[in-house]
DNA sequence: GGCCAAAATTAGACTTAGTCCAATATTACG
DNA sequence: CGTAATATTGGACTAAGTCTAATTTTGGCC
């Protein structure tokens, strides 16, 4: 699937985002390399040609897309957000040498034995994050 | 259990930590109560009768207890780590209009379908996260 | 107890992620 | 094309957490 401008265009409009330059933009950094990225690697990526975006931009982009649903946070490390592409159904493998994470699809994943939840409390969502170092500390 | 002065000694001591004044304070904190604390939330409930511990010593302190596993952190806040006196295997449902979390004891629970790990890695740790939130929004 | 080295604590400067604000620029649309 | 609504901006600000160099406390030893 190649996300041309058009497709991101689409993409935004389908959850109701008004399409600017840096919204396109900040779409783009994020769909077309499908990987978990922070705000402040968004920002340089976004600025790596000529400086086009503000930090107060892309926090508020983040937010809206966050909010419209068109990407999931991903909260791992103590120190910073993930901003997910990927907002099927999915969990999460991190490495907490490199920071780096994985995708794990949730399709083949069964969780047993959860506890009923308080009445009335809706889930909003189960993360599982398998927390991963190299072998032999 | 009660948590009196001595049992924290020997707790800190069992895990190869200096038992100082300040430390016992902020084992007692988090173990007597035996909730989720945050750094700042620490900080306030140790000097609330009077001033005795620096913010230097409280993260400091933590860290150390992390180290030692004495105390598990959870990362579920974007904004703030919280501290867990409860080191026996379990999850966590995190209301997020409340920032609220509670414990679900892990032995009742099978997570099946995980992926191999990549060779050479080694699970930290897995963590369930039941993020909650109010009926009818 | 008293001495000293090692360990712990401290205030406060600093860093970093993220938010806020009021001014400016852009966009949508009649 | 004009204008109201929406978006973007730089930069000041906040809050969590770290760092540092100086001071205090502790533990071991005589």
């Amino acid at each position: 699937m190649p996300y041309t401008r058009d497709t991101l265009v689409e993409m935004l409009r389908s959850h109701g985002i008004n399409p600017t330059h840096q919204r396109i933009e900040i779409a783009y950094a994020l769909f077309a390399r499908g990987e978990h990225l922070s705000a402040d690697q968004i920002l340089a990526i976004v600025n790596s040609r000529h400086s086009e975006t503000s930090k107060a931009t892309v926090y508020n982009t983040l937010n809206l897309f966050l909010e419209k649903k068109l990407v999931r946070e991903v909260i791992v490390d103590p120190h910073k957000v993930f901003y997910d592409p990927n907002t099927d159904a999915h969990h999460h493998i991190y490495n907490v040498d490199t920071g780096e994470l994985t995708d794990i699809d949730a399709s083949r994943i069964e969780i047993s034995g959860l506890p009923p939840l308080p009445e009335n409390m809706v889930a909003d969502g189960v993360d599982i994050i398998v927390r991963v170092r190299a072998r032999a500390s």
